[in-house]
DNA sequence: ATGACTAGCGTGGCTAGA
């Protein structure tokens, strides 16, 4: 089973991006963020014409989350618990049976954070407890999981290019940095770093300054899983080649292959 | 010049992203 994440930047603007890459890299599962549309008007007609089942769960304007499938879910959960006040369309879980068991996966969109000294950095922080508590809720089940989506954490200082530049910012601040690592302790594999260990190794470059060209770029989008898909991982990368494309994303897909 | 951003909302220039 090959499960992608793409932080897409706008469904609606990116459906042709979106429809030659679902060609191309063939998916059986794909978790989208930043769809900034409402469901009435997610362009689901294009995607379910190449065979993909579509769940949504999105909100006017920015943040939105969706599950592509080949397969329909069994159950699909909208929201983070642990705040009914928190309006951002920012989590979905989605469930699988397959003929080797349950699969569940997760497509979430972290809060950015910044500025740091402003109510953002908190409620991303706030966010990443509630995300944690999921998680050890979720592993009790001994299943596999993957949460796959833009965390907006720079995990280590090899995950970017320059940490100098970003020892401000929300995506690198210690307490980020501890919240992502928590969950790792829980049990939690970094899939990418699980078969690559290089330097370079990114899957977001800035529209600005010529972040794209110079290779100036970070690595925040990830796939975590269980030890129980930790144990099934066969395979993961990133397929860069898509910023190149003409109206890209600024985030590329990220992928696992899990022997399921 | 020293690579001067993009999408959505909604029609001018803001919010939000990272």
């Amino acid at each position: 089973m090959k499960i992608a994440t793409w932080n897409i930047n706008g469904v609606k603007a990116r459906i042709e991006n979106l429809c030659i890459w679902l060609k191309e890299s063939d998916p059986d599962v794909v978790c989208l963020q930043e769809i900034k549309s409402v469901d009435e008007n997610f362009p689901r007609e294009a995607i379910e014409a190449l065979g993909y089942h579509v769940e949504t769960h999105g909100q006017k304007g920015f943040n939105g989350v969706a599950i592509l499938s080949k397969a329909t879910p069994e159950e699909v959960m909208r929201g983070l618990p642990g705040d009914d006040t928190d309006e951002h369309a920012r989590f979905m879980e989605a469930v699988f049976s397959t003929e080797n068991g349950v699969v569940r996966i997760v497509s979430l969109y972290l809060p950015n954070g910044n500025p740091i000294d402003t109510p953002k950095f908190p409620y991303k922080l706030s966010w990443m407890e509630r995300l944690n508590a999921f998680a050890a809720d979720r592993l009790a089940l001994e299943e596999p999981l993957v949460l796959a989506g833009d965390f907006n954490v720079i995990p280590e200082p090899v995950d970017c290019y320059s940490p100098a530049a970003w020892a401000g910012d929300a995506l690198f601040q210690p307490e980020s940095r501890n919240a992502f690592r928590r969950l790792e302790n829980l049990g939690f594999t970094d899939s990418i770093r699980a078969v690559d260990d290089r330097t370079g190794v990114y899957t977001f470059w800035d529209y600005q300054a010529g972040a794209w060209p110079k290779d100036n770029g970070i690595r925040i989008d990830h796939l975590m899983l269980s030890p129980e898909a930790a144990n099934r991982l066969k395979s993961a990368g990133i397929e860069k080649h898509v910023r190149g494309w003409e109206r890209p994303s600024d985030h590329v897909p990220v992928f696992v292959h899990l022997d399921i």
